[in-house]
DNA sequence: TCATTTTCATTGGTACACAAATGGTATTGA
DNA sequence: TCAATACCATTTGTGTACCAATGAAAATGA
């Protein structure tokens, strides 16, 4: 019986030792902590309200750019807040193409009073770690972006 | 003018510090990347099918729980890798609930012939990482599954 | 000026991902 | 034994996420 390299090959490969799969559970983790703590609201949706507030009147891609979501990826979410009153969207004077996307009174309200809540809910997703492999890992994920 | 503690609170939160979003973008690069060196099967697909491969003969829900899809998403992964071929599903004789699911000699072929691309998309992901920070940055990502 | 290129928002299509509900089927424990 | 419980696979519904293509509108440059 001879040695088969095929199979030392496909040995070697362990998936639970691949980044792509340890992101993914990292994510799900996350995830479910911030669907237990912000019901109503997904992350993907607090991100983008959040990015609003902080920017003031952006165009729909441009908050996309901002918050890492394609223009298809965007405009769902952006829909969404829009037909739950969070974001308003103007049409832009100087450019025909564009819409202003701004946060209602009431988008901003919400992000204000969930922002505790959001800052808890990545302190809980890194809560296995100590204080010190927290800011390790911050640092090393911000790398790869 | 008092001090405004909401804006304060407000002003602490800086999306692109959380984890949840540094997390979102790690894995768009690796997906990114997985897609670019194995087109023709996602980083998904590619996982439920080394995971069955490594197991062998498994439940559709067991393959799930092993490669942390829930029942309805590995549902959707096992069918079409049964469209393409990859897999297929046989009766359990002792549970009439249970499919067994194996790998076939296509899917076993593709998977061998693609362990080689996968390990390198993982290292492709860490390339801006030195070798000790990958080690940490998958040592803690593990802590955190 | 006017053609090329870029950008904007949208659409349609595919693929995860999870919650909740369902109908069968096993397992259990009193 | 048989009722309560757990498990299996499936379905429905919602929400990311990305690709590719579209038409309208700007920006660019020869």
């Amino acid at each position: 019986m001879h040695y088969d390299f095929a199979d030392a090959r496909a040995a070697s490969y362990r998936l639970d030792e691949q980044v792509g799969f340890l992101l993914r559970r990292a994510s799900q983790r996350h995830l479910a902590i911030f669907a237990q703590r912000l019901p109503g609201l997904t992350a993907t949706q607090f991100a983008a309200l959040a990015k609003l507030c902080e920017l003031g009147p952006t165009s729909q891609n441009a908050l996309g750019r901002a918050t890492a979501m394609d223009a298809a990826t965007i405009k769902g979410v952006a829909d969404r807040l829009r037909a739950r009153g969070l974001v308003a969207a103007t049409p832009d004077p100087d450019d025909r193409r564009r819409h202003y996307l701004n946060a209602t009174d009431e988008g901003r309200a919400l992000y204000e009073s969930s922002a505790i809540a959001a800052v808890d809910i990545s302190a809980e997703t890194l809560a296995p770690l100590s204080p010190a492999e927290r800011e390790t890992l911050l640092s090393l994920l911000g790398k790869l972006g």
